[in-house]
DNA sequence: AGAGGGCTTGATCGATCATTCAACTTTTGC
DNA sequence: GCAAAAGTTGAATGATCGATCAAGCCCTCT
C-alpha cells in the first residue's frame, strides 16, 4: 500500500504544491520531475485532488517531528519556543528568496471551493498548529495574566505568522516580517508585564 | 482608450478573481459573464496577465472611494476607524458566505512567479492599505505612547486582518475572526492604557 | 511451475486552456 | 461624405490539461 512510488508522488506534490501552488502545478510537472509514469500516479490516487488529500495528511502527520522537534532542538522555554517556530519560517523566506511560505496558508487561501475532505484537511492542520502554540502558552503559567484566552492568543499569533509571510513575500522584504514579529513580541511583554504587576500587588496585599 | 467594453471587462475579471482565483478563472469565464467576444478582450488586453495588472490598478485606484470611505462613514473616531475597516472585511466573509476574503491577500498568496509589474502592484495596494491606516493611527495623537512606531503597528494590523481572514473562511466560523480582532483590540488598548499611565506619571511629577 | 494480483509502462483521449486572425461594423477626424 | 481608425465578431489554432487503459512486468502464494 505505501510503495517507495506511493512515497516519491506524495513527496514530489509536497514540494511542487508548495513551491508552485496546486493550480499551477500540473501531473505532468509531477510525473516528470518524480520519474513516474502516469498510469502508477493513477494506481495509487483516483485524481489529483486525491494526491492533494495525501499532502495534507503528510503535513498533519508531520507536523510534531518535521516541524516542531526541529524548531524547538535546544529551546526550553515556552515563550522561546513560539518565536522559534516563527524564526523557522523566517528561515524559509530568506533562505529561498521568499518561494517558502506557508504551505498550509498558502493552499488555504488558493483552493476556493475545497473539497469538504481538503477543507477539513487545512482546518485540522491549522489546528494542530494552534494546539502545539496554545500548549506552549499553558505552559508558560502564570507568567500571563490569570484571565488570558491563550487559545485566542494562540489563534492570533498562527495570524501574525501568516499575515507576515504574506506582505514579506509581496514586498520581497524580511524587515516585513521583522516588524510584524516585533510587534507581536511587544504584545507577549505587554501581557508578561501585566501578570507581574498583578502578582506583585496582590503580594502587597497579602502581608 | 477607456470604452465601455473595456471597463466591462475589468469588473467582470476583478469579480471573478476575487471569487474563484486568477488561475482557476479563465479567460471563457470572463468572456461568458461579460457578454464580450474574444476579439474584444484581446483588443485591449496583449494577454491574461495584463487583464490582471488592470484589475489590480482598478483597486489601487478605488481604495479611498471603494473601501474606505464606505467604511468610514458616520465614524470619525481614528481608532473606531481602523475597526470599522476591519468591520468591513468581516461583513463580506459572513454575507457572502466566506466567499470573499481579502482580493489582494487572495492574490499575493496566488502568484507565486509573479510579474514585476503585479508584484509591484500587489505591493502598491498593501502599501496604500497600511498608509490609511498609519494616518489613523497617527491621528490618534498621544492616545498612542510617544516612541510607538506606528508604521509598523499598521503593517501589524493588516497581517492580522489577512491572516484573520485566512482562518475564518477555513474554520468558515466567523467567531475566529472576532477572536482575532479582540485580540487587536486588546493590544491597542494596552498601548492606550500605557499612553495615560506615562502621561498621568509626569503630571504627577510636574507639581 | 503456474496462477493471480499489485504495480508499471506509455500511447492516447477528449476537454479546456490562452490566444490568433481575417472579415466585418461602427466611430472618428477632416 | 469619405477614409482611416477603433472596435467587434466568432471560428479556429496549437498547447496543455487531467485522466484512461490495454498490455505487460514482477513478486507472492500455492
Amino acid at each position: 500500500m505505501n510503495s517507495a512510488t506511493r512515497q516519491k508522488i506524495v513527496m514530489t506534490a509536497l514540494e511542487l504544491f508548495y513551491v508552485k501552488g496546486f493550480n499551477s502545478t500540473s501531473i505532468s510537472d509531477i510525473l516528470s520531475r518524480s520519474q513516474v509514469h502516469s498510469g502508477s500516479l493513477y494506481h495509487f490516487f483516483p485524481g489529483k485532488q486525491d494526491l492533494l488529500v495525501a499532502v495534507l495528511e503528510c503535513y498533519r502527520d508531520g507536523i510534531k517531528e518535521q516541524l516542531l522537534d526541529l524548531a524547538w532542538v535546544g529551546v526550553d522555554d515556552p515563550i522561546d519556543r513560539i518565536f522559534a517556530l516563527l524564526n523557522g519560517y523566517r528561515t524559509g523566506l530568506v533562505e529561498s528568496d521568499f518561494a517558502w511560505g506557508c504551505p498550509i496558508g498558502n493552499l488555504a487561501l488558493e483552493i476556493s471551493e475545497p473539497d469538504p475532505r481538503i477543507r477539513e484537511l487545512l482546518d485540522v492542520n491549522f489546528k494542530n498548529w494552534i494546539a502545539a502554540v496554545e500548549q506552549c502558552l499553558d505552559d508558560a503559567g502564570n507568567r500571563l495574566p490569570a484571565g488570558t484566552d491563550r487559545h485566542a492568543l494562540a489563534e492570533f499569533i498562527l495570524t501574525t505568522m501568516e499575515g507576515a509571510i504574506m506582505q514579506a513575500r509581496t514586498a520581497r522584504d524580511i524587515a516585513v516580517f521583522d516588524r510584524n514579529v516585533a510587534v507581536l513580541r511587544a504584545h507577549m511583554e505587554m501581557l508578561m508585564e501585566k501578570a507581574t504587576d498583578r502578582a506583585t500587588n496582590s503580594a502587597k496585599v497579602q502581608p
